[in-house]
DNA sequence: ATCGGTGCCGAACATTAGTTTGCGATGCGG
DNA sequence: CCGCATCGCAAACTAATGTTCGGCACCGAT
């Protein structure tokens, strides 16, 4: 395969195309979709781009099938479609703030890992973001080192959903289940032998829901 | 959405042709590359019970579009494709013989259910089944009640890694992780709070590798 | 200026693929 | 046996979609 070389705008804006398209619709768009979702009059103009394309490597085609465009990733292999990839925006810590929740510091989120997730949980959730957890300290909710937490970004829990939750007097962040009893907050661990802890609804900021744990083996 | 019913053996094949059609290519069927598949003499067959089975919540289709089908879960909603699905063999607790395990009892597999999986997992690991985890006593693996695990079949393990292990005397299965110590061996929870087990080498199968926990939020 | 390569355009063409139609076989209750 | 619904079949129709063709404009090298 051809080296990768610098995209034309054109065909920077074609690739980003197919993989909005592929997001919003799970399915490859046809040459026409392409045509009408990039303003190109023509077509052959996007076949012409999507063939040096394929001769570069940045994506495949099954010829004479319908929507038959793949994307490629950086090893040539087949990105799955609508692959949900989720960026790791920091880690979290008993005692330490998170970054990405620190109003600086966003911009360099770029050195940051890229995980994969269950293509489902972006359909059902939109927008997702990663931490990965330092320490043990989120052992009593089946969390342990190293694990990649994925979260949904919201400021709302229903009771016994597992959130990220902020704790603001104490400046530190922990994984529970979220329980609201009168004004105070019940944070409960998920192991169910360990013990919940009671704080006030004042001190507690939801930051994010947890829609998944993903451990390396 | 009008309730599930059982599949007519023609509905059920076209639905397993999909979705295998989808795990091969990536992208949706077309109606004759099911007509094919399948071994039906005409489309209109094959759209008479695409009908019905969109009637009856197993799949969605946009009409006028190439290649429209879509697969819906449980839950009515779309499951991306591409999506590597695997299906859930069987169920492992305490003191309980899994059933996928027993040379009988295979045939019926069809009940269980299908869970998504990380598209990464597949393209690393080729097949892989699934054990849903009853009971709490896999918690000292970090593992709950509820929680799904991807299995990769193998009868060998290497040091560290977490495995499926059978206890031919116990006539138990167990999740830990496993190091092999001259003709013993050492299955250690993952939570290193807790004590690990000995056994000896004989009395311990391995049946696969644990490459992932699924758990619910 | 001339030529060849690149990028684009519009239109036509050919194949693929979704949909419809009419008919036959089968099974079931009356 | 009749009426009716279900299921399947083949063929035809139409829309969607991939592909090709001739031409134009720009640009750098000759």
């Amino acid at each position: 395969m051809p080296p990768k070389k610098n995209l034309r705008p054109r065909q920077q804006q074609i690739l980003d195309f197919i993989g909005q398209f592929l997001d919003d619709n799970g399915i490859p768009p046809t040459v026409r979709d392409i045509q009408r979702g990039c303003d190109i009059s023509s077509t052959s103009v996007v076949d012409y781009n999507l063939r040096l394309m394929e001769r570069d490597g940045y994506l495949k085609r099954r010829s004479e099938v319908a929507r038959g465009i793949e994307l490629l990733d950086e090893t040539g292999l087949p990105v799955a479609n609508g692959a949900a990839r989720v960026q790791i925006v920091g880690s979290i810590a008993a005692g330490e703030p998170i970054p990405a929740f620190s109003s600086e510091g966003v911009g360099s989120a770029a050195e940051f890992d890229i995980v994969e997730v269950r293509p489902d949980l972006k359909k059902r959730h939109g927008t997702l973001y990663a931490l990965s957890v330092k320490g043990t300290s989120m052992i009593d909710a089946l969390i342990d080192d190293g694990d990649v937490v994925v979260i949904k970004p919201t400021n709302t829990a229903r009771n016994g959903e597992m959130v990220v939750a902020w704790l603001k007097e104490e400046e530190e962040a922990t994984l529970k289940k979220f329980f609201r009893e009168g004004d105070q907050v019940r944070l409960q661990p998920a192991n169910s032998t360990m013990d919940p802890i009671y704080v006030s609804a004042d001190n507690v900021e939801v930051k994010g829901r947890v829609v998944e744990v993903l451990r390396q083996f």
